[in-house]
DNA sequence: CAAATAATTGAATATATGTTCAATCGTTTG
DNA sequence: CAAACGATTGAACATATATTCAATTATTTG
């Protein structure tokens, strides 16, 4: 891996590396959820879920869409999904062998 | 995904989100390094590699092994692959959507 | 147009974190 | 046993970052 390289990914995990901002991508990962949605399902301030969308944005790790008032985002691909999955199951591994 | 899931997966996460880290977890990837080659190929003082080494090994996304005076690490299992394989796929496609 | 709703923004702050440097530990070897 | 080598540790520090609060922007609706 070049260092190039190391630095995008290294962005990516390190944005994925928030308990509050993996909430919110998991939370608009099947479809697409406005912020007051995200808000309550992940139990903080909009303010903050506003902050934490704009860096996740920038990333290009979700996609915003505007529908009146409100602010539609969704997660930005299928690798995303995937990551998780394999993150998943490397935790719940990880139990298995010790519990 | 509950609360504990996304503490323990965004910790995973924030580990693998530092260049230098991800460099060291890289290195170590296919087969056991020591200490000695990590530094060399990450290109950091041996100090800082075995400061990182040891929050890697804290998370077990890597496991020690000392062989006389050296200590070779190697990465934890088959899913930190998977999850770097995808993470990479996700970065060329971005690439491919916006050159 | 004014009020209301939804979301964003910026400043401020407390905390976390990556890195460096010097000292120390464990192992081998002369 | 002392010297050498490889790796680890702890303190110190500068920087980055998550969160809060108040103010502001967009959009709809009465």
């Amino acid at each position: 891996m070049v260092e190039d390289q190391a630095i995008e990914i290294a962005e990516i995990f390190h944005l994925l590396g928030d308990p509050t901002r993996l909430r919110i991508v998991t939370c608009c990962l099947e479809e697409p959820r406005n912020v007051g949605e995200i808000t309550e399902t992940v139990g903080v301030s909009a303010s903050l879920v506003s902050h934490h969308l704009r860096l996740l944005k920038a990333t290009r790790l979700v996609r915003a869409d505007r529908r009146g008032k409100q602010v539609f985002y969704v997660a930005a691909d299928a690798h995303v999904q995937k990551v998780l999955k394999d993150m998943m199951d490397h935790v719940a591994e990880q139990h298995r062998e010790a519990p």
